[in-house]
DNA sequence: GCCGCGCTTCGGTGGCGGGCGAAGCGGCAG
DNA sequence: CTGCCGCTTCGCCCGCCACCGAAGCGCGGC
């Protein structure tokens, strides 16, 4: 990972209207000169030179001398893919999307924080709260009298949960846009979980895995038992 | 396509170190406090705040206040993605890279403004050149007698490439880091294999496809006519 | 040789944005 | 209720950067 310094004079690059016009215009592949670039931003010759020079410094434009034009394209195919990104981002921050087409390995179960979030989390919640386990308590959730018999049954420690500062409460899940089961009670689920390797911690797909450690996948045994003890059947 | 403003105001968010280091605090996925991440980016808590409230209101960061904590996270997987593809860019601009691992379709063939690019055009450079149907002159190259004698077997009109500005010279390749054929010869090239159905306009993979409709594919017809007269054989 | 054109450099101006200290607001605990 | 703590808002200063006009440089054309 880069240092934030670096990442953010990359991004800074980019972070000026006339830059971006410019840089945009060279998206096709295309080389264009100075002057162009100049129309195309709609500022004068001097400032487009500065730009450019910039661009060029940075790495993010190669420049090709032909006669008295210079000609400038994108210096590679990361600096179109990340303008494709950011342009991704743009859209969907400007109007947010239905669907998530990406990271689908995210979003089946992982840890956040100290508990399970994911498709998986967002099940347990509904099946704790479904069977009557939990009902509504102020500031979140509190355990019924089925609810502790079924949860000692299944090896969690509610007695250690409620030692926290909140006992159960909400979370919102990044992924499903639904709540999950966070504080202690979260916490003890999730422990009681990977204790009896119903849960396993997968390993970061690659260096510098976004979700680190965090990934989770479900065993069949735990598959079986949680569908057993709550009906969490978590969608393929 | 965004517009440019709009591109730069996102990209403008990510272009601050103090920014970019809370961003990159977040991109595990984790919820953390407006003092953990002041003290992540090394400034104040009113700076903090700050820079918190315009990724909030960008849409970049999600805030959750939970007592007199205020917890944030990155707002989308899309988010995560970008802030990823930045730090790809950045490094590879500070380390200029050895292999080529994305967009493997925009390097077989494309057109580059009027001539043939990627695999293919420095396939045709190299046959041309190693056949001596092309031979160094002042600013480019020149044909040889057994060039335009070819050049006419193959249906190319050197007469009309003569009235180009340039007639042949080189032009560096985005892709493959080498340069192909430009100039009136390389446009005429390019005109008479579409001309004969050597080569097809492949449609753009999806809307905003970074290549538009610059995309190309050699036809088995194609590949015969241009191995049994140059030897060129572009390579899977 | 001179002129013309594209581009860059220089000097100066203006405005946006980041930084901090001090004060204000809100939640939690004793 | 009162104090503490996390966070925000306010007011202010400073520095960076974008922009333009004018002048300088380099290449190509007449």
């Amino acid at each position: 990972m880069p240092t934030p310094a670096a990442l953010a004079a990359t991004a800074a690059l980019l972070g000026d209207p006339a830059r971006a016009a410019m840089l945009q215009a060279m998206f096709g592949g295309e080389a264009l000169t100075a002057g162009e670039l100049a129309r195309v931003a709609g500022i004068g010759a001097p400032a487009a030179s500065a730009h450019l020079a910039r661009l060029v410094d940075g790495g993010l434009v190669a420049v090709h001398r032909q006669g008295r034009h210079r000609y400038h394209r994108l210096a590679s195919e990361e600096v179109a893919a990340a303008l494709e990104m950011l342009g991704d981002l743009t859209l969907s921050v400007a109007a947010p999307r239905r669907g998530w087409p990406h990271g689908e390995g995210f979003r089946a179960a992982r840890l956040c924080w100290d508990h399970v979030a994911g498709r998986l989390g967002v099940a347990l919640h509904q099946g704790l709260v479904g069977r009557g386990w939990l009902t509504p308590a102020a500031g979140g959730w509190a355990t019924t009298a089925a609810g502790d018999a079924g949860l000692a049954a299944l090896g969690v420690d509610v007695t250690a949960a409620r030692t926290a500062r909140r006992f159960a409460c909400d979370c919102m899940d990044w992924s499903e846009r639904r709540v999950h089961l966070a504080g202690g009670l979260g916490r003890e689920i999730a422990a009681c979980c990977l204790r009896r390797h119903w849960l396993s911690r997968v390993p970061p797909a690659r260096e510098g895995d976004p979700l680190g450690r965090r990934r989770l996948a479900l065993t069949p045994e735990g598959a079986r038992q949680l569908d057993a003890a709550l009906g969490v059947r978590v969608p393929a």
